[in-house]
DNA sequence: TGCCTATAATGAACTTCATTCATTATATTT
DNA sequence: AAATATAATGAATGAAGTTCATTATAGGCA
């Protein structure tokens, strides 16, 4: 007795279709299980492909991992540069970016877990399109610094690189417990916290007058203070 | 005609001794291709054992990984406390514990990637061995900063959580290109300008000396900050 | 309407690894 | 010198990524 296996009937779409299929099955399988324990199959499963098909659209698991990732970022930052340009003040503009970063760390964590272990470590991460989306992006903060130097507001002689780098890293620092769903964080506060912490320092603040604050100091302040409140609704 | 594939013959080490031939090959392997590009049988080969026999030992591959850089880990960690006994004041303490991250990231990088990738972000990283050396020596960084608002140098009203992420998130995204093999960096002028940054911030200080910026720039900045408040809420 | 053809899709075969375990060899003890 | 404990082996297993020859189908063309 020969028992035959029924062959699946074949269902032949467009190939943007297809694409498309495969992609939104690998980022859910991903977002799920990550990238290593995400067996190729699951996502050709959920694609309603069989896993051979995947080859003929991407190269490898990697492949689609990359690409999933970079569609999910433009996605992202499509409208970063008409958001930024409704907001004013150097430290208000500096906080949005912040918080932005923050706000899609804490809505899609295994996403954004998958870009850091994943993607940018990887040798091939400047070559990619997630690495040019990402300078773009980043770019922008440089100019929020490099247009708060020119008004005389921040300081210009730090390394732009090094002021990306504490931004960014401590926002991501911060995160880590909660990529690793040990804890939750508060994104308002944290945005407040770290734009503070970025633009004050650590160093307590002499203000140079034994009498107390002088005139420009204490006009300072109160613009501090309204800065404050405008911030903070 | 029967083959006889001549049996390998069998040295009998101590425990120990197996063990710890077992990590300088992992180690070895792992810091040549990483981890997911070393093969179990590179390891044993170089450890001059069977793949099956580091199974004895070891969990698994994953284990085998985390008891490496835990090894490596303690030996690096165990002269802090002692070379920073001989260092005083904040800054300088501060500046010790940064140059000397740098400087373990710039002569370890294949070794600081796998910890960054692979121990870090996984989920059971909070009850590793490494996890725990970490707390001891973050911790470290922390008492100095305390010990520094203690002595009205820093600013007592910022989480030190923060303060943490923002240095090591610093040094550590200042560091990737060159984790990735793209680019070198000075492990001392690094050093001087992270903690230099991280102590001052960004904002431009006002020293409320008569010679400084003068009076009617600073207001102006004041008035202009105060325009852009009031122009788009 | 019915062939033709390009190509989408399949599924079996291949490969590489991690992992397991029954068997064998050896150092140590009795 | 035999007994015993256990270190070490290597073959077998299974999971997963990847390849490719074969098959099926949609859309164009007569």
């Amino acid at each position: 007795m020969t028992s035959v296996t029924p062959r699946r009937p074949v269902s032949r779409l467009s190939r943007e279709r297809r694409i498309a299929d495969i992609m939104a099955a690998g980022r859910e399988v991903f977002r799920e299980k990550g990238y290593e324990d995400a067996p190729l199959s699951d996502i050709a499963e959920k694609a309603n492909v069989v896993e051979g098909s995947i080859y003929r659209y991407f190269d490898n698991k990697r492949d689609l991992l990359v690409k999933v990732i970079e569609v999910w970022y433009e996605g992202m930052l499509a409208d970063y540069q008409e958001q930024l340009s409704g907001i004013r003040g150097t430290r208000n503009r500096l906080r949005y970016m912040i918080w932005r970063h923050l706000k899609t760390i804490h809505d899609e964590p295994a996403l954004c877990n998958l870009m850091f272990q994943f993607l940018r470590s990887g040798k091939d991460y400047s070559k990619t399109g997630v690495f040019n989306l990402n300078r773009n992006y980043t770019r922008q903060t440089l100019d929020i610094i490099s247009e708060g130097v020119r008004k005389g507001e921040l300081r210009g002689d730090v390394s732009l690189r090094l002021v990306r780098g504490m931004i960014y890293g401590c926002v991501e620092h911060t995160t880590w417990a909660y990529l690793r769903g040990e804890a939750d964080f508060d994104v308002e506060k944290t945005a407040d916290d770290v734009v503070e912490l970025v633009l004050s320092g650590l160093q307590v603040r002499y203000t140079g007058s034994p009498t107390g604050p002088d005139i420009a100091t204490r006009l300072e302040n109160a613009v501090e203070k309204l800065e404050a409140m405008t911030e903070k609704p």
